[in-house]
DNA sequence: ATTGATGGTTGCATGATGCAACCATGCGGT
DNA sequence: ACCGCATGGTTGCATCATGCAACCATCAAT
């Protein structure tokens, strides 16, 4: 049978994963923050059979993660850029990046850091605070409805919010 | 054939990936975040199929992201609970939901709303930064190697470190 | 004209997934 | 003791997705 859908699932989270969940669109994008642009450039790098290459890149175009420009001369040459929408998956593959380098490398055995550019310095890690910097752990979070929750996530979420 | 494996890459988003890129893996991780404990529950709250949730949550248990424990009486049920290193899945499950918060949905149609318990005001955006606090993009990034970088990897990344 | 690189598409074998059916255990009621 | 039911799975089977290799079309250089 086919894989099931998230799209309806009303969350966030099974929404990006519909977009993004695919093994190996994240690394492609991974590999676009890293600078490739060129077809030839993501299979090198992953080593990714080329039609689930080229499957993922017109799934990721459609989704308008990347946008598909020519490029060269007058030939048939084009990149896959990262859209502003690309560009913003950011924290995501920093969150994951420091969840296995603190959890399944463990500290000290980073294969990668990432430093700011201008100044060299390592970058902080990546916190969920409240709006005064304190780190929130999973147990001081309540999740309520939004705007465009469905009446069963409505009903889900208990309904004790501050609004 | 069977599906490659990310193992080797020496890179932290490949390794997360090699955990919890199927499918469901992130959906149940969220799930327990939101108070899921038992099977049914997830069975219930995700629709998935009883032998692909086993399968994962045997191999969630494997990688340490959850533990089984004994519940209930003298009975053979069982809880699956988030270990440390299952709660430090938050920023990953923030920065998804962040994304299709803002890309998919748009501002004003979040299906969810995550507030600090304590006051119930609504959590700030997750930042990538640097140390002064002051908010970076993929340009003002430099990736370098780490101490656990394979030649490999050194020779990929520039190396005009500053280290 | 030929060679090589780029950027794919097509076909096939195999693994992963979804669904339904079945099973084992514990518990509550009678 | 016996029945029924909920929990927490396992097993079988049909179908989909993936990996690999082969092939193809275009362009640039020789």
């Amino acid at each position: 049978m086919s894989r099931k859908r998230f799209d309806d699932m009303n969350c966030g989270v099974a929404q990006a994963l519909e977009t993004l969940g695919d093994w190996w669109t994240l690394l492609i994008v991974r590999d676009a923050f890293f600078g490739a642009r060129r077809f030839s450039e993501f299979e090198h790098s992953l080593g990714i059979a080329k039609n689930i290459l080229a499957a993922r890149l017109r799934r990721l175009v459609e989704h308008g993660v990347f946008e598909r420009v020519a490029s060269g001369a007058t030939g048939e040459r084009h990149e896959y850029r990262l859209t502003a929408k690309g560009q913003a998956l950011l924290p995501v593959l920093v969150a994951l990046r420091e969840w296995s380098d603190e959890w399944v490398y463990g500290r000290g055995h980073e294969p990668i850091i990432f430093r700011e550019r201008a100044t060299g310095r390592r970058l902080p890690r990546l916190r969920v605070t409240n709006r005064d910097g304190e780190e929130l752990k999973s147990k001081d979070i309540l999740a309520t409805p939004g705007p465009g929750a469905t009446l069963e996530t409505r009903q889900r979420l208990t309904p004790r919010t501050k609004d």
